[in-house]
DNA sequence: CTTACTGTAACTATAAAAGTTGCAGTTGCG
DNA sequence: CGCAACTGCAACTTTTATAGTTACAGTAAG
């Protein structure tokens, strides 16, 4: 199952306006000089993440984006829910096996329960990081090894 | 995120084989037929269970496939272990960010810690249901609701 | 009215998975 | 021996998702 690496994306552009909150709106462009990306890859991930209401922008010159909540209140799950909407990370079957076969008959909703209780196992444990979390991370991490001059 | 529905599939021919394990050797073409799937895909997927332990084959005519060990001792993470070894559940990003960028230098280690604990905590759920608990539920299910004659 | 943004559609390229065909190797049995 | 029933595996096609790109319409500041 497969998930893609929108959620790389998404998490690090958040904490990337969590970083620069005080210095007003980043436009995607600047997101994606630091992911070294595209901006349009940026905007279509930021979109998610606004539909969701973790982000809001502004349009037109000097616009840009920001959080739309504190960045404590942001988790790597509420991320991954806006831009992975219905994801299942262990698929079951594709097609429907025979039912002729007691296996067969009864494998798929069991299964699906398993990897269900599997898949919200993971998502508890992205619920337990926030974006705050992260960038407190960062910064650890930066005195700990700053940047070469 | 991505995972394929293999796991789906060897669990499947794990239940199989525990169900018929008294009736002998099962043939790829038979669990072909309770997955409506190509014994050859199954034969695909059987491989890496081989390959780990879990089943062994006997070749030639008259030949097939048994567990290798009492299904009570074999978990859904074993299957899932055996068919997608090295699986990310979580992708980080796709090529490293920019260095000259606080956030760019330090969130991909972070990032993977996360999702590792995260994928972690998927993966200790599997660890909690084995075949023979699936095999059961299979057949206390039936018992509810038997197929039509 | 130009510049700097967001929003989005439409496209290409790439990779992984599912499924199929074909055939070589092995073994039981008449 | 020779056929039939298996596994083992390479090679291929099809399908689907993602990553990435190009192009352009809409919006707002100065």
């Amino acid at each position: 199952m497969a998930v893609s690496s929108r959620t790389a994306v998404a998490v690090h552009a958040l904490t990337f306006l969590a970083q620069w909150e005080r210095e007003g709106l980043q436009s995607s462009a600047k997101i994606a000089e630091s992911l070294e990306s595209n901006p349009v890859l940026v905007r279509r991930v930021l979109g998610l993440l606004r539909d969701n209401g973790l982000v809001y922008p502004v349009e037109g010159s000097g616009g840009g984006w920001q959080l739309a909540m504190p960045a404590e209140q942001i988790t790597l799950h509420d991320a991954y829910v806006a831009v992975e909407p219905g994801a299942t990370v262990l698929p079951v079957h594709t097609h429907p096996p025979n039912q002729s076969c007691v296996i067969g008959r009864h494998m798929p909703p069991l299964l699906e329960a398993e990897f269900a209780a599997a898949q919200r196992a993971m998502e508890d444990r992205l619920t337990q990081t926030s974006i705050a979390d992260l960038l407190r991370s960062v910064i650890r991490r930066e005195g700990a090894t700053p940047a070469p001059h």
